[in-house]
DNA sequence: GATAGAAAACTAGTCAACAAGTCGTCTAAT
DNA sequence: ATTAGACGACTTGTTGACTAGTTTTCTATC
């Protein structure tokens, strides 16, 4: 068996980005990301996939998730869905009843609150470290790169959304703590899926660049302080944006 | 079939703490502790046993982890215990090769530091709020309470480390982010591990319990620039132990 | 028609067998 | 003696069947 390639059946979708539908059952079409970090095979495939249609809110909070359906869709066993499954559950974007099914997770204030301060935490510190330690110009140049793709012509949610990632890695990376990201990684799911859902209203992306400037600004200035109020302001856009979401969509939370 | 009791045939061994082998096979003996979470039934019984075994050295870095022998040894199919794995291997506890096998993953200073860093991230950002919020009264009289037990008679070293566990969990639940602790918990295994390593040259547990005693005293005097100085200050203990050790033990690292 | 009960259609959990890849060893040829 | 090749004893990955519990639905009874 080959694990270079993956062969799970994959198919784009049109997001339906302000079209949140109360039916809980969703059309079961997917892609995956290629080069995800590797581990197991046709598992992560089917991981990424529907990670990325939770994130993307492809697959509702609340719809069901039939290890029995999700089998025949990807075209496998129950087994490496089953896998794939557990892992989501660990990252708490589903939750698994034993015996009744599997669902994905609803929003939950405290639970994207907490995946808030952890981000916010971690930021702080891999700034002020980049800071400390001043970048080296292979990062910085990339930050900046990243930085005008930003505010480039025909920058989609999903693209910005991956340019934003990779700023902000760019920093753990440059202090020699890529794998930092990686935590993370784990907890933004909980946020980003609600940055999907309120992306017609959101903060204006010129904000958010700003923002971004800010905190490149105090890591080349070597200012710490500077950078933590940088990602402190940066990280407060999404209390903004989540106030008012219970109240426009309730049977998301 | 019922969830409430699971039964793992599990069974009690002493900890060869100051004797690691370079044979990587090991006896296959362990214990499980009750009431943890939940979710599955069997697979988190065994995921605990033999993260309990991993964390404390009973299975030394190196050691390989065949899916066969383990569901011999606990009474199940392949299935539960290849999920334990999965889940194992997401901690970072273990490493999975394909079609190779499973081993317990090695000790990595890298990957020390990575989670102490993440640690001191997290533990700063916890107590300054607690120092900022204030301690509910039944929060200090539980951290007290757990004070005084870490000095108290006959605390063995795992007794002590569920003490301190709980004196520093105390903070993030007084916050009402109690699940903030289980993204440290996560990191935590990786110089848990080290921990016992170094039991018996370790920092003298004086020096911890006043360490403690600095950090709640910051908390209770609503003071959070004292409450990251005592938290740094404790965490940087970890440096200090860490040093040594690829030297003294080659092999597991 | 409304309600209580049985049965059928789900669900996830578990298991044993098979497939496929890797490693070590043993044999045979040079 | 050395080396190349094949065999066999491993490993994890995958599969489909079976088990046990839950929910729904349909039916019979009041």
């Amino acid at each position: 068996m080959v694990w270079s390639s993956t062969a799970i059946p994959t198919t784009l979708t049109a997001l339906p980005f302000c079209a949140p539908r109360p039916d809980p059952d969703m059309p079961p079409v997917t892609a995956a990301r290629p080069g995800l970090p590797s581990h197991p095979p046709t598992t992560r495939a089917i991981y990424a996939a529907l990670r990325r249609d939770i994130v993307m809110l492809a697959l509702m909070p609340g719809a069901k998730l039939s290890e029995n359906e999700l089998s025949l869709r990807f075209g496998t066993s129950r087994g490496p869905v089953r896998e794939a499954l557990i892992r989501l559950g660990e990252d708490g974007l589903i939750e698994v009843l034993p015996q009744r099914g599997s669902f994905v997770g609803r929003l939950s204030l405290p639970a994207i609150e907490r995946a808030r301060f952890v981000r916010e935490a971690l930021e702080i510190a891999v700034v002020r470290r980049a800071a400390e330690k001043g970048l080296p110009a292979e990062a910085r140049i990339r930050a900046e790169a990243s930085l005008s793709a930003q505010g480039g012509e025909g920058v989609d949610a999903e693209s910005f959304i991956a340019l934003d990632d990779g700023f902000h890695a760019g920093f753990a990376e440059a202090i020699g703590l890529g794998e930092v990201w990686a935590v993370i990684e784990r907890e933004k799911a909980q946020f980003d899926r609600i940055r999907f859902l309120s992306l017609p209203a959101a903060t204006p992306i010129d904000v958010i660049i700003a923002q971004h400037r800010s905190i490149l600004r105090a890591v080349l200035d070597r200012d710490p302080a500077a950078g933590e109020v940088a990602v402190r302001d940066h990280m407060a856009e999404v209390l903004k944006i989540v106030d008012d979401l219970p109240g426009r969509y309730p049977h998301l939370f």
